[in-house]
DNA sequence: GTGGTCTAGACCACA
DNA sequence: GTGGTCTAGACCACA
């Protein structure tokens, strides 16, 4: 379900947090779909099970997840607005821009860049 | 002479390091060249002296940088290939990895992710 | 667990990493061996605890310590050479050569050192 | 005249200073002896003039050497204990404890490290 | 509980 | 002038 990378240097908790927002604002994840339980999740990413339940429960408070007694937690009703294009796009800014600020730095031009970024897209880099 | 952001999660001393190594990478650094001192460069971003001097420290492991005592620190020679255009674009693979795989999560399309890129580009994101 | 000497005029961090080295070099600390806590170790030895981190860090960079998120740093695993006789003596030949050097601009005679050597180790030098 | 390792991590003033401990406490230095001039030995070490300086001062400060108003200092007499075998071991024993305190924390054994001494002394190491 | 980062500020070593 | 080391102590991130 999720891809965590353990040693990228972002906290495993973060990297959850981040993959929820994409998947809800995408509508892999539609309103009213179970997500996995901490204990399950913990278990098949081998992860402290607390690093789940923080995840959760920081995605709860940004009214994403709703928590229900004693059943999983589920996907809040989003917005309409929360699933647009420029919503989602919103989402990745700082990372582009601090991608575009570093190829700067190294002098790279923006041919090199675009390059760069098409050769990722094709390569399937999901794992 | 850097651009630091103190409230990106990323370490100050962290952000100093990776812009050293680009301005090497790319010869805005040449060999040779004298750093501004430490407590210059803490003056200048109001930072604790300690925190340059990490930063200087760790590229001075790395071999980037060389001490000389109670004279500035001064780029190292570097290898030729250290600023070949490959190297250079190996410095950012994983970042960009990281936006492409967002961006897929995102169900964005290429088009919609090279785009917002060439935006980036051209706002000048200098700061 | 380490012996320090404050006022040896060599860096308190700077004992602590050679010490590390020599217990790793010679398996007094195995692989997977967790080390005592920074904070613990900053009490034994009433030392501030950035001064045991940065020896922990400067370690980990080596390779010889690894991190473990919210855990105690652990001992990496060693390649087989790290461990032999010659390694060993090759992580005090300088030592060894400052210490015959010296001897011999006082004019003494190898017997003289080797006396001297035979007396420091029966003596127990381990404070 | 002296044996200068510039990036052995000992401070070259220090090296100066405890080798004309050294040459005074073995006879080659003997009393009225006349030393090379600070700029002299500067140029000839490529070393700041200041480096030898400081080295002189701490010499004469010690009361091993002797300013003479215009003319080069020189060596002063020493009493006669201060020639002695015992007074020149002395001036090695705590390189030798921290030898010894070094090769048992590497589980060497007595025998290794006389073996690696022997071999120390046999190589002339003096460069 | 674990380690990491940062500041304020002292004091040292070197040129 | 240069950089290095250290403490006291705050506050953060992670499990």
């Amino acid at each position: 379900m999720f891809i965590l990378k353990p040693n990228s240097g972002i906290p495993i908790y973060r990297q959850i947090v981040e993959q929820v927002r994409r998947m809800v604002a995408s509508g892999q994840l539609a309103p009213g779909t179970p997500l996995p339980s901490v204990r399950e999740l913990a278990l098949q990413h081998t992860v402290h099970h607390m690093t789940i339940s923080k995840a959760y429960s920081q995605l709860e408070a940004e009214g994403l997840l709703e928590r229900n007694r004693g059943k999983p937690m589920t996907v809040a009703a989003v917005r309409r607005e929360q699933t647009g294009l420029q919503t989602r796009v919103r989402q990745i800014e700082p990372q582009a821009e601090a991608l575009v600020l570093a190829a700067k730095q190294l002098q790279l031009s923006a041919a090199d860049l675009s390059r760069l970024i098409k050769k990722k897209w094709e390569e399937d880099s999901n794992e």
